[in-house]
DNA sequence: ACAACCATGTAAGTAGTTACATGATTTA
DNA sequence: TAAATCATGTAACTACTTACATGGTTGT
């Protein structure tokens, strides 16, 4: 149960609408947990419902703009939750399953599709490595901006990652026909 | 849709029953696909509704062995689905949006987790290696054997990743409380 | 007034998780 | 013959996805 902390997060950083929201999980936040703004509208009535949020203006039904605020209650949830310690999820990768059917049945075009996912992991790094050096020139001092640095090189890591075994596997799997 | 395609690729490596299937996505398919026995016998049902598979033996009730075999048209789904391109999905991590809430809220903990999840990657790393050398003592030459070596090399880089971050985190986060 | 967009929502479906149930076989 | 374990399954639930609906605001 990720999103509702991602969303408490999200709003004590900034007391936002879900659209609002939507468009900040489009870039930073979902960078690393996407969400839709169907599970975002569900998900801050249900934090609303908890007493984790409070929204301000309207209630006048739909169309007009509610903004969210996190409450006490749901500052301490957060703090509750970040305590917690989980394992770490193991790689999940349709790729994988498709190179170990092809070993399987034969060729069948994955290469093609591992040189377009170079391509593309490629230009996310040159993305975030854009970032750093626009947000990150110098090594940051404060404690928030260090880790906000450390998620950033999570990103820039895992996508060197995926470059440098696309490249290995190119090599592999671009044998003569 | 990938757990069927998953079954299929098994079933053709070996014809095998749901229990054995569970089994074989504990170790090795389960490094990068991870299904639970329910998940596993629901699919076999809908795969041999699909005509993908047979069954072949009792047909008398629970507790007795079903061992599946893929049919040609299940040979053929699994070819079509292996051609089919694929965008990666972006990475997603609890951890990272842990970090987050601590850099919003102060200390909460998180880097005893982090050492925590060194140490399993550490470990992974290590078992991956093992497996490496056993398997892969020299460049396989046949295209199957390539193509299974590197997905263990994904899996071993994969987890060099983590244990390079975790270790550039504890730098950080370990600062003087 | 109409189009384009902003903002919130509903509905239906799929995939995955957790807890439990039950029959068959082995082994002490 | 009772316990342990093998093997298959049911049921209920949560998270996520996809498609669509509807009201409000802004610009021409």
């Amino acid at each position: 149960m990720s999103l509702p902390h991602a969303l408490l997060t999200a709003l004590l950083e900034e007391a936002s609408s879900g659209l609002d929201l939507a468009r900040r999980f489009d870039h930073s936040i979902g960078n690393f947990w996407h969400a839709t703004h169907q599970q975002i509208y569900r998900e801050l009535g249900r934090l609303e419902e908890q007493g984790w949020v409070e929204s301000l203006p309207p209630e006048t039904g739909r169309g007009r703009k509610r903004v969210y605020r996190v409450l006490p209650s749901g500052r301490a949830e957060l703090a509750r939750w970040t305590a917690e310690s989980q394992d770490p999820k193991p790689m999940r990768d349709e790729l994988m399953l498709r190179i170990r059917a092809e070993a399987a049945i034969g060729p069948a075009g994955v290469s093609d599709d591992v040189r377009r996912r170079l391509d593309m992991h490629r230009s996310k790094l040159a993305i975030y490595r854009q970032v750093e050096a626009r947000d990150f020139p110098v090594p940051p001092t404060t404690r928030d901006k260090q880790l906000q640095h450390l998620i950033l090189r999570a990103g820039i890591m895992h996508e060197q990652f995926w470059v440098e075994w696309s490249e290995e596997a190119l090599q592999v799997m671009a044998k003569p026909a």
